[in-house]
DNA sequence: CATGAATGAGGGTTCATTCAT
DNA sequence: TATGAATGAACCCTCATTCAT
């Protein structure tokens, strides 16, 4: 059965992610989770602490997709990295959409610094050690690209009101990558 | 010289690229433009929409930057395109995370949803007559692709706390477009 | 007619001398004061901003109780200083239990730290040049005695719950000083 | 060994001193004393009950300090309760802070009335009977005059930020009372 | 004797907005 | 145009107290 702080935890990602941390209230986080204030206040140290709490809880999750599998060979290791994150995209949309928000909203921005560059390194480091296997020259652009292109197809279908070709776009990614 | 309206909505642009929206109060505007809060009620109905004529505005900007200049080649063009998309980001850095602030945060996006809709419609069409000079039956996609590439380099570059081979990888863009 | 931060100001003064600083909320000041919470944060940035005013007001009148008729001898002077603190001491024992619980309530003599001993260097220094007059050599002794003296009935007198022969203890320290 | 309601005492007895009664949270004190509330709320009923239980003690502390030796001659006993006081006063200074806090902040005031009046009354006594001794039909003024000026030299010690001629003042009153 | 999760009222403060001048 | 006093709802957070274990 789930504990009083991880039902918190959990009404409060969802809030974040429908109206936004700064337009997602204290108040509405205890009504939504059936929990008074103080006991919010009791597991936590501040709203911000919440956040905190949201998105290292998701670094560790965005940490465990990626197999270790290291028989794979390297294109094969893209392959499912893509294939991982577009299913992610698919299946937790709203939860894209926070990581973003916290992102670009400055406030935010700033209460999770240290986390979000902390992630940011990590990702690289794991996405390096594949293009080392292919191009150890190039290994550092490679990175970047790869990455880029990822957030960029994000990026569009997170932004779009409409319907977005998000499945072609995964294979014109899946098909470049496929011979390295 | 300036109007009062123009150095409020000035002030206003600044403070939102810097705080944010929801964290900028219009009391920090008026004292930020050194004028009083009546005055800004009075040229302005709302906060929001304060909001709405920067969003306007930049649209406007950005639309005058793309020249229309037929004579060009496609390729040409999507050089051009990139070059001064670039020349932005670097120019203005903050003022393309007040543009991701204002499409992530929910309550921003809401209120900015129709002037959202109609610049994406109005750049996919740019961007789609190029293509169509080039690949017809596959305009679409490479639009999306095209679209994609630059809004990734973009996310990675503005989300980045350090330094971002920005130089890097537009020319990998331009070498890529080149011949098209 | 009094303005309105003026009214804010009393109906505060008067609620901090009967519940204390702490034991106030700016709630209570708005319901007494008939005003909103919105126009208090208008016109004093904190509740401490309250008293830093009130306590500052209070410095003022009272240095503006000295007489610096320099025609009198010292010992009228004094004369003059106990009857004036008596006097205000009997109109205002509110106002002087306030002082009080100013001065030692950890919190708030924090906040008014400066205040506080500026009033005290002020107090000494008026009451340090009447003793100069007197007894140049022992003018610091002498002037401590004086205040504590005074600053002893005081205490005694604000911190009874019963009668207090305020009136003989006055008649006791006139006596003392007349032939100074 | 002492207690756990003993180190809630002690402990609740130096926050108080520190911060005030009221900045003082039973949370604070559950931390400093490394007890749960729970314990905390099995050994007081409420908040109170610990301000009383250390007011009742320093009574009975104060009450035994002032030795009943009834050999000795008056003027004798009072130069013992000078010294003993002034003792005290250096000693803990911040535990009379805290009388004197609890004295001018009218809601500790209320919850200590009784306990304030016993003790002031059976200071007056234990006084009285002294200058019973020396002059039966002044004793009540001289006993006033006397709680005054101790009473005043200890306000203007603990009030005081800077450097206080403490020993000075004490010998001042040693000297009044030498022959009485 | 001992814990700490849980409550709910109330604290100080912020802020978009209105309106008389 | 231009000012700034004035409003009131909402916000984050604190805290004494209770109670099941």
């Amino acid at each position: 059965m789930k504990s009083k702080k991880e039902i918190i935890v959990e009404t409060a990602t969802n809030l974040f992610a429908e109206y936004g941390f700064e337009k997602t209230s204290v108040a509405a986080i205890c009504e939504a989770a059936s929990v008074s204030k103080g006991l919010v206040y009791h597991h936590f140290s501040s709203k911000d602490e919440i956040l905190i709490a949201i998105y290292e809880q998701s670094t560790q999750d965005m940490m465990n997709l990626s197999s270790n599998d290291s028989e794979k060979k390297a294109n094969e290791k893209l392959s499912e990295i893509i294939n991982a994150v577009f299913q992610q995209l698919e299946d937790n949309k709203l939860f894209f959409k926070l990581n973003l928000n916290i992102m670009f909203q400055p406030s935010t921005r700033k209460i999770l610094e240290t986390q979000i560059k902390e992630r940011a390194t990590q990702l690289f480091i794991v996405v390096k050690q594949i293009f080392n296997e292919i191009d150890k020259m190039n290994s550092d652009v490679l990175s970047y690209v790869f990455i880029s292109e990822i957030d960029g197809i994000a990026l569009s279908y997170l932004s779009s009101f409409e319907e977005y070709p998000l499945q072609e776009m995964k294979n014109q990614l899946l098909k470049k990558y496929k011979n390295d």
